[in-house]
DNA sequence: CGGTTGTGGCTTCCCATTTA
DNA sequence: TAAATGGGAAGCCACAACCG
């Protein structure tokens, strides 16, 4: 008998079986669709490989040996698991207790992981997320080493090998205070913007100078900015609460904001968001759901 | 050095025939 | 009547030789 499994060819399982059940090394051919004599050649490997008759020649065909018979439950149950594993994976999201993990700046915890959220108390209420801080130099190793299931970012902060998806451009506005002598005009000049106490966000936090800085100096101009922060989280509340202005991403806008939104008289790149994940998990069952529904938010909307 | 091509050995198949 | 066997064909794979 030969334990090597690397030396046994496993389409012989299929011909035992069909031999167990046939009895008959013609009809376990025709079940095959293979000829008669390549079966018994089958056979004659097998019982090479088992070190035993397995099946005794009769009159009407062949009986199983006592060898043969203790092999043919887990025989079968071999070639039930290889059928199941051979099926397509079925993912019922309900049923789901699955765990993804997402790096999200606060800005994209907003914009996607809220919406999302939302979605998923509805759809799949076992599944749990975990979101991360965005480590621009470390995404590429992250999603490869599993670290990460997905990452919310922009276009720039992407790899080239990593699949991505976009979900939507945004663009910046300018906000207030809804009670602000400001609010009420209906046509502001640059010059009026630079007049004004501003608050900044950028990922550094200790910045006080950002893009639209440098497009305020290529008219010649300057802004005032007395507050510097790492995040947009208390923004909406800041600006409700003091006299002070911001150009942030329109999205962040509260419905219920006592805030007024106004144009800016300054073209200010958009900017993308995207979704990204790596190549191990593209064909993964859970993340392409996952990936479809997020996919969905901007999508549904845009229609 | 890497890619392509030719060759030989091995395995598996089928057809024809023999054997139980 | 059905299984086993012999001979030949086809396909695959590893390896060596060749070429750019």
């Amino acid at each position: 008998m030969d334990n090597d499994i690397s030396n046994f060819d496993l389409n012989l399982l299929k011909a035992f079986d069909a031999l167990l059940d046939e009895q008959s090394v013609t009809a376990a051919a025709k079940r095959l669709n293979l000829t008669q004599p390549a079966v018994s050649g089958m056979l004659s490997r097998l019982r090479d490989h088992f070190d035993d008759q397995l099946f005794i020649r009769n009159q009407r065909g062949i009986t199983p040996t006592k060898r043969a018979k203790e092999l043919s439950l887990p025989i079968k149950q071999l070639l039930n698991d290889a059928k199941l594993m051979m099926q397509p994976v079925v993912f019922e999201p309900n049923q789901s207790t699955a765990q993804f993990r997402i790096a999200a700046s606060d800005y994209a915890i907003k914009t996607v992981i809220l919406p999302l959220i939302q979605l998923l108390r509805a759809q799949a209420p076992h599944i749990r997320i975990a979101v991360l801080d965005v480590e621009p130099d470390q995404i590429y190793a992250q999603l490869e080493t599993g670290a990460l299931d997905f990452a919310l970012v922009t276009p720039e902060q992407t790899h080239e090998s990593l699949y991505s998806q976009h979900l939507f451009e945004e663009h910046y506005i300018c906000a207030v205070h809804q009670q602000h002598e400001f609010a009420q005009r209906h046509q502001l000049t640059l010059a009026d913007f630079c007049t004004q106490p501003y608050v900044l966000v950028s990922q550094q936090g200790d910045a006080f100078q950002g893009i639209v800085d440098q497009l305020l100096a290529t008219h010649g101009l300057q802004r005032e900015v007395v507050l510097s922060l790492h995040s947009f989280l208390v923004l909406p509340e800041l600006l409700a609460s003091t006299d002070l202005f911001a150009i942030m991403p329109s999205r962040l806008i509260p419905q219920d904001a006592e805030l007024k939104v106004l144009d800016i008289p300054l073209a200010i790149p958009t900017f993308h968001k995207c979704l990204v994940w790596h190549a191990h998990t593209h064909h993964h069952a859970p993340h392409q759901w996952l990936r479809q529904l997020i996919g969905s938010i901007y999508h549904d909307l845009a229609k």
